[in-house]
DNA sequence: ACATAATGTCAAGCTTGCTTTACATAATAA
DNA sequence: TTATTATGTAAAGCAAGCTTGACATTATGT
């Protein structure tokens, strides 16, 4: 699963874990999810979208999946 | 988690059993995401949203989330 | 009446998203 | 050096997404 969250996160000046706070969850969570490890719940892809007022599928380059590469 | 999955497959034609096997998963996560029972995983739900040509956020109403209701 | 298709419910279990804790590494700064 | 901040890794465990199977209900059709 690619993501444009470290990117859009640096631009936005916020770290890991004000990233995490923003949204609820872990700082290990927010590490994960950058990494491309998995496939997050809607509600919290929704919230990281929110953050960057983004719709979700800027966010989360989602064509064409197959694993997590 | 409210959507519009019901009034989509609907409108579409398509039984529970089909729309579950263009996504790929079983009937039964078809049914209760319907009923608005959990907060799919954003592949699930990206999958859902591209059987109807729409946006995620389109199928999902996502704004102010609290409970399932 | 009988059959079949579509939807729904319940329950048990597997899988994985997400948490928590603890520790490691690199960068910046006094 | 010492301290602090930000990022990363690993492992154990909890919680929730999703599966499977069995059965009930309603509708449609012959």
């Amino acid at each position: 699963m690619k993501n444009r969250l470290r990117e859009l996160r640096e631009r936005g000046s916020l770290t890991q874990e004000d990233l995490a706070a923003r949204v609820g969850v872990s700082r290990q969570t927010i590490i994960s999810l950058e990494r491309g490890k998995y496939n997050p719940s809607l509600i919290l892809a929704h919230k990281l979208a929110r953050v960057f007022g983004l719709m979700i599928e800027d966010v989360f380059l989602l064509e064409d999946e197959k694993e997590d590469e």
